[in-house]
DNA sequence: ATATTTAGTTGACTGAGTCAACTAAATTAA
DNA sequence: TTAATTTAGTTGACTCAGTCAACTAAATAT
């Protein structure tokens, strides 16, 4: 593999690590860790989600999650119910006041977004988007990453 | 500013966030956390630093960041010394040492992301590295997350 | 039937990173 | 010049996000 290639996608990806690192302390202002928002976001993405579903999808450990859905079903932001099929499996459901603190969370990312992103011109953040979709386009071609 | 835009600009955030969390697991494999091989790499980049350029490049805490250094000091992959200027501050350079462990990891990070792209064909990744470079030249335009 | 795997939970722990208080040097203001 | 403020870096004390291992119970494979 070409080596100046590579060198160029790491050093987009220390740029882009920089880049989320500045979006995700919007979290300290919230009572969530970025895990927890993360999860919080996956389980809204599904609809319907077990607990092994999170896991695939973020590949946290399942005991730290085991804690933050607890902590979730107690703060009446999600509801655990044992799906008919596999009685060893819980199937996540958002509440209505999940959904609204999901909401909250996307409201500020998309502020913390849109802030960084102000002073460019329109055409440009379309641009940015295109090349973004292209990347995943082409980085879904291929299935290794999943199995690393 | 357009909605559709951000959500889709978040949706990558998330996605490289995921594929990031792959690559970075790779540093479990050393004695060094992701934060000291970025630090690591970011004095060997600039070759003549300051901690506090450290701070401004990757927005770490200084108290942090000064246990590592002196760790890295002990460990001999840095020396520090007295900038003529300004006697508070430190001119980190790395050793011998230091640059054979970054060599080291260099080529850990590199053979991780070779693992993850191996499947795609050579012109789809030199299209994946364009795409990068646009996305950082574009946001190179603006200087507004440095602000922030 | 028995063995193995999978879903999820719990106890015990660690260490990466944070916060506040501090020293000493540099800079600014009076 | 001196007093006040800011900046560079260090240190003590701490927290909590995340890990590891052991476990129960259900599902699946042999």
């Amino acid at each position: 593999m070409e080596k100046s290639i590579i060198n160029n996608i790491r050093a987009f990806n220390r740029y882009y690590t920089n880049l989320i690192g500045v979006l995700d302390q919007g979290y300290l202002e919230t009572q969530y860790t970025l895990t927890e928002a993360r999860i919080l976001f996956e389980i809204s993405q599904k609809g319907k989600i077990d607990t092994s579903g999170i896991i695939d999808a973020l590949l946290i450990d399942k005991s730290y999650l085991s804690r933050v859905l607890k902590k979730f079903e107690k703060n009446n932001l999600i509801t655990k119910s044992k799906s008919g099929k596999d009685a060893r499996a819980s199937q996540i459901l958002l509440t209505e006041k999940g959904l609204a603190e999901l909401r909250m969370l996307n409201i500020l990312a998309n502020k913390k977004l849109e802030g960084l992103l102000k002073d460019l011109h329109s055409t440009d953040i379309k641009q940015l988007a295109q090349h973004m979709n292209s990347i995943i386009k082409i980085l879904n071609k291929n299935t290794a990453y999943k199995k690393m």
